[in-house]
Parts: structure tokens; C-alpha cells; sequence
DNA sequence: GTTTTATATAGTAAAAACACTATATTCTCT
DNA sequence: AGAGAATATAGTGTTTTTACTATATAAAAC
């Protein structure tokens, strides 16, 4: 399979870098990949992943203001969700590269430490 | 279309992270962009791209060192190269985003500045 | 062997990201 | 009104990233 041979604008760079530079955080992919199943709040994803909670509200203050989650206020609760597609697609691809890497399809070296 | 559920393990996700992190510039965007029909040499990208030449080996060096590519001596010049799919996955997704979002099917808003 | 060309590395100041503690804000319930 | 729960924000020291200039290294050409 080729890549695809699209054109990047260069707004696009600047928002596709702001976004994947943001999902470049551990705590926040594991965020991310939480909030696929729907939306939760910031109480759920400080218990379920045992972050910290001014970290978590931190975490998803960044990603609301960087356009990656959404969220609508319930009471005292507020309740987070993945903002649009690129997001799943972004996870769809981390998936997948997982994937081929452990059956061995692809290697995936670091070089350092 | 519903997200893939394959769970992400957690040693897959520092991997992730690094990468989608050093993927998160847009200099470094552009660089695997152009890397995306081949090898290229340092100067081709400095000269292409219009960036410092030691801006690019700075680049070249840090994606280098988290897997992102690979290079090939030859002489006095070095071939870099894009060293697997992960990262044809990670620019196919993107320029497949910013299709469906100028098509309007996907709307990307960043809340800040 | 000296000069050019191509690339890497050192050094560094400025900016951004991180992690964490403490505190404020806002609802809700009584 | 007062207490408690849920979340956000402030403040801060530390680390990482970034951008850039200057310099080193190594191969090629003359």
C-alpha cells in the first residue's frame, strides 16, 4: 500500500502539529483512548486512571482549548468527549501500528536510552 | 464508522508518545512530508524546504533517534528516509483529515489565542 | 595538500511543557 | 446559611524544546 500523496496545507501543519504534539503525552493518550467509549467526567478519569485530579483538569484544559475534546457541565459534574474524527482516527492508527508491530509486520526501533 | 476498540498497551503508549510528540512540529511535519516519495538528502530539504541547514540536521537527528527515520551514507552526503508505516499511517490520517474538514464534513476548531 | 562541499555537533538563551501543592469556585444538599 | 463534593485555577520549580550562531568533521575536488 502507497501513501497517500495529498497535499498538507500549510494551516493545516500548524493545527495537525498543535494536535498530534498534544497527544504526544502518555497521561493524555491514555485520556484519549479512555474517552473513546464515550464521554466521562473528570472525576471517572482521575479514579479510573489514577491521575492526580488537577492534572486530569489540566490535561483536558489543554486538549478543550486545542479543539481535541469537547465538554458539556451537568451540574458540578463535567462530563469530557473526544471532539471529532481525527482524534479516532489518530487512535484508529495508533492501534493498528500497535498491532503490526506485535505480529512482527513492522519493527519499531528507538534509538536512544 | 465506529472506532477501533483494540486496547493500547502501555508500553505501546510511551512509544506512541514519543513519536506523536516529535511528530508535533511543523517543521518536522513538513520534513516527513517531503520524505513521503523517497529519500532525500540534508541539503535537499534545507534548500527545498527553505530551512537553516543545521535547523535540519537538528531535526533529521532527534526523529532519527526515536525511529521516526533512518539514513544511508553516501560520500559526503546522508539519505534520510522515512523508516516505517507508522508514520505513511500517521501523514495518510492527516491529509485524510484535512480533506473532510475543508470538505466541511469535519469541523477542527482550536478554542485559543 | 589545500579548498570546497555536505553534514554534524556544541553551546546557549528563550520559550514551552510538566508535575505538584495549595486554593478558589460553583453546585448541591441539608 | 453552612457543609461537602466536583472541578478549575494559581503559583512555582524543574525539565524539555526550540532556534540560532559558531564550529568541527569528513569526504571530494582541484
Amino acid at each position: 500500500m502507497v501513501s497517500n500523496q495529498t497535499k498538507i496545507s500549510p494551516e493545516f501543519i500548524q493545527n495537525a502539529a498543535r494536535v498530534l504534539k498534544t497527544l504526544g503525552h502518555p497521561d493524555r493518550i491514555k485520556i484519549v483512548e479512555y474517552l473513546d467509549d464515550g464521554e466521562k467526567t473528570v472525576g471517572q478519569i482521575h479514579r479510573e486512571l489514577e491521575m492526580l485530579q488537577p492534572i486530569v483538569s489540566q490535561h483536558l484544559k489543554v486538549m478543550f482549548d486545542r479543539g481535541i475534546v469537547i465538554n458539556r457541565q451537568e451540574g458540578t459534574r463535567f462530563f469530557y468527549a473526544l471532539a471529532n474524527e481525527f482524534i479516532f482516527k489518530i487512535l484508529d492508527c495508533m492501534a493498528d501500528a500497535q498491532e503490526k508491530i506485535r505480529n512482527g509486520a513492522w519493527t519499531f526501533e528507538s534509538q536512544e536510552n
